[in-house]
DNA sequence: CAACGTTGTTCCAACGTTGTAAATGGGGCT
DNA sequence: AGCCCCATTTACAACGTTGGAACAACGTTG
């Protein structure tokens, strides 16, 4: 295929290691072979060959992004500016899925093992922090998102109880007086729904609010859908709703309107993710948007700070900021241009 | 770190080609080795070191995947599927993004050198088919998409012309009269605008409708909400319009609806990508479905047969079915469950 | 002029794997 | 017993790279 160093080095006349040493930016290098060695490597269009630097080094500069699924927006966004944060380290990403399983979460953490990738970014959903700690490896590994918090492992997320409390205030704020939990889920599934629950708890105690809730089972549109659908039919429907994430507000939504009803003037919604759909549905949907970027730099720095400074250092915990997106679907539609 | 195959033929007292033999499956190993090899293989949990095992063989188990931007939902929903096929050959998928720039373009095309990857699917915006052409590099690339007919590589994509003129059709059918189609670009910019113009002006042509056009610079919803709002301001608006993507069509439904209108009433709407945002818009939005796993696998097999038989074939094209959609932005909002 | 340090370059080994060729050993044949 | 054949196992080399030691050439110093 390509060249090699061993072809360099016999065109310009000098070593392998000479040739190394020059690509490697050497300094005790004589400017005279310098040059040579050079001109050799531009006429022969030397790369490195990667597979055996790494094997020399002990490194792939790869590393594995793995998350529930790429399509859903929210992860697709995040992975965009892990990669661009990965880039700036020239590391490449690949991408695993697992679909939250159980099965798929365990194979992502074993093949960590096959000594593919130098570390991981992980997004679990199923996999309990016990096993985390319980893992033999030890592989750089970072958490984003959730699930696990004061784990066995650095970690990234945002506060999440206080943005469901500021969320959930500027419902409160609009003067609505029934307002819904959309998401909740059985504990044993995911730590995002306790702890969204929780900011939404505190911010209607607060207030001597009542307290709705309505169970999914996944964070996706057709579950939104059906629970609002639940919520709607119940003999005191609720006049806003806070949805766990923006799929759910989407699919809320759509129920909302499917039945004949306003959003926001019946129902005022609000989710959680600021996912592009969101900025462009009609009405546009009021969330709380996490600093992706910030995220993904955040967790790219870990792993690579995990990677440097050989391990044994406790696990980390980061926060990422969020903003409030007020936007028409709790303060109203607004027609003219975007 | 973990352990070589040198440290398995120790423990088991065998030769390390032996180890080898056992863990590629070679047949002639007797029976009482095998077992004690074995034993020792999970003692010791070994797992192949794949930079040296890919320096050996020249392969490194990994392709890439180049596309535009990762968050664009149709991007994002066919990575998913390209993650899925290659998984069956056991690749793994390192995701590059172009942002369609000539720049990262070149890029993507001249790191496939370094060596990292063993071939490319490349879904380009920018790069012409003689620049392709003029490659130096062999890496096994397939084309993914509808920029380049015909080009010097595999290639693989719906056929655009057709499902357009068949989208038109569907909106012709329902008795629309002025019949709009947004997303024209440029044609130095991609291919995908001419074919889908194509389509669409062979099945007005043939029941001799006028032709609306409405331009765009890129296939997003903001400009397909700007696009809309010119074509609705003109003397004489639409009364259907074929977006050439679904995000082109959601900003364009954005648009409709802002001013005051009623899609499917007074502005029928058609897209073509059927991403999952169009099945929840309101109303859910009509459109062209291309068989995204279809594609994704046949550029899958088509790298795997690039890879195997070593190069030489002429380039091969192949064409992945779809279906039409027809939801709620053509015939009407129906209120209900989804 | 010998001993020395500095700079530039080369040699050797090793990373972990696998293809090739060669070695080993047991069994059946003459 | 001597021989060959075959299944099984091993030794060796090589993939391309880089760290470290070794070495050569040089000018500097005492």
């Amino acid at each position: 295929m390509g060249a090699s160093l061993r072809d360099v080095a016999e065109l310009a006349g000098v070593s392998v290691k000479t040739v190394s040493n020059v690509v490697n930016g050497y300094t005790h290098v004589s400017p005279a072979t310098r040059l040579k060695v050079e001109d050799a490597l531009t006429r022969l269009g030397y790369r490195p060959n990667l597979s055996a630097r790494n094997l020399r080094q002990g490194r792939t500069g790869v590393i594995a992004l793995a998350l529930p699924e790429l399509d859903a927006p929210y992860f697709a966004e995040l992975s965009r500016f892990v990669i661009q944060a990965a880039a700036e380290h020239r590391w490449l990403v690949v991408i695993e899925q697992t679909d939250g399983s159980l099965r798929r979460e365990r194979q992502v953490l074993d093949g960590v093992r096959d000594h593919r990738v130098d570390g991981l970014i992980f997004s679990p959903i199923s996999i309990g922090a016990d096993e985390l700690a319980a893992r033999t490896d030890d592989t750089a590994l970072v958490l984003l998102g959730e699930r696990i918090y004061d784990g066995p492992a650095d970690h990234v997320a945002i506060d999440n109880v206080r943005a469901a409390r500021d969320i959930t205030e500027h419902l409160i704020s609009l003067g609505r007086t029934r307002i819904a939990a959309l998401g909740v889920q059985d504990q044993s599934v995911s730590g995002t729904s306790p702890l969204r629950l929780a900011g939404y708890r505190e911010a209607i105690a607060a207030h001597g609010l009542p307290e709705f809730t309505a169970e999914v089972e996944r964070y996706q549109r057709a579950e939104g859908a059906a629970a609002m659908t639940r919520l709607l039919r119940s003999p005191s429907p609720p006049d806003a709703v806070f949805c766990f994430n923006d799929l759910l507000a989407l699919g809320a939504m759509r129920a909302v309107l499917a039945s004949g009803l306003r959003v926001p003037e019946d129902v005022a919604l609000a989710g959680l993710d600021d996912i592009e759909d969101g900025r462009y549905s009609t009405p546009t949907l009021t969330t709380v948007a996490p600093d992706k970027a910030q995220l993904a730099g955040m967790a790219v720095d870990l792993l690579k700070l995990r990677l440097d400074g050989r391990s044994g250092r406790p696990p980390k915990e980061m926060r990422a900021g969020y903003r409030l997106m007020i936007r028409e679907s709790t303060t109203g539609f607004r027609p003219g241009p975007l």
